[in-house]
DNA sequence: GTACGAACTCAAGTCAACTTGAGGTCAAGG
DNA sequence: CCTTGACCTCAAGTTGACTTGAGTTCGTAC
């Protein structure tokens, strides 16, 4: 069974545009052509799944096509993948403690926030992440974002 | 006690740049010059941690503004704010998830991923999230980065 | 008092991830 | 057979978040 260009970003959600441009990077593959008009397979919908999800992580396409790219073959070692999973572990503290802190300056009645212990404590404790590195050594793609 | 610029920038892991850009668009400000020179204090610290926060959760600049801009008093409403808590709440769901499938993916020796069953039932259990609208209704900035 | 280095301004450039627009193709329905 | 609507290509534009570069201005140390 396979799908037409509409079909699949009705399903996935994904403008057909986006689905070119993921195509034309080589993220997913059409299985074939009907006279000018790129057939999916059922498949391109779960692999979407999986981009739209590394997306939500922060992650480039560039990375997620290594983590999960060409039919979920990884072409990264072990060893980057628990390195990624590692990453993924810590950013998943830190939202968890800004999730706690917006739901506090909700609620907390204090003019301003910066006088309130319990917001700054919940400054004060999250460890520095994103690093900027005065000379040298190439940088992490960014957010996206 | 105040910092100039370059100060500022190492202890907070930001370049000198996106602290004048930070400042052009309104997220932080200088409390004096001295001479030519930007003066912060060293509450900025602080609040260039919140934005780097903001970040990593994917939301733009311009939405940490609203969060926290000036002096960390909210602009927006409660409401507002919960909201963007449980889109954290989903996101973290998410990112559990995906760290899940990562370290599977890291350690499961199936040749294709995607006929590991295991595999599959971590992709299929997945919430819909990145919406795109077919028609209308203007989209929210991208993550990230 | 002069040289140095750290900051400054302002315009332009960059990068990822798409979108938009103009103009062309094609298969299925009437 | 002809129209229509969905799709196509290719180049150019957009947005957010910065960076880079050229030319300028200072405060501090010698």
């Amino acid at each position: 069974m396979v799908l037409d260009i509409g079909e699949v970003s009705a399903k996935a959600g994904v403008s057909p545009s986006a689905l070119r441009y993921y195509e034309d990077i080589g993220l997913i593959a059409s299985v074939a052509r009907h006279g000018l008009r790129r057939q999916f397979s059922a498949e391109v919908l779960l692999q979407l799944r999986l981009i739209a999800w590394g997306q939500l992580a922060g992650f480039s396409l560039g990375e997620i096509a290594g983590m999960f790219g060409r039919n979920g073959k990884p072409d990264l070692p072990r060893e980057v993948l628990h390195e990624k999973a590692d990453r993924l572990d810590r950013q998943i503290r830190e939202l968890t403690a800004l999730r706690d802190t917006l739901r506090h300056v909700a609620e907390c009645p204090a003019p301003t926030h910066m006088e309130c212990p319990t917001f700054r404590r919940l400054i004060e404790t999250t460890g520095q992440s994103g690093r900027w590195q005065p000379r040298g050594q190439k940088r992490q793609p960014p957010l996206r974002r």
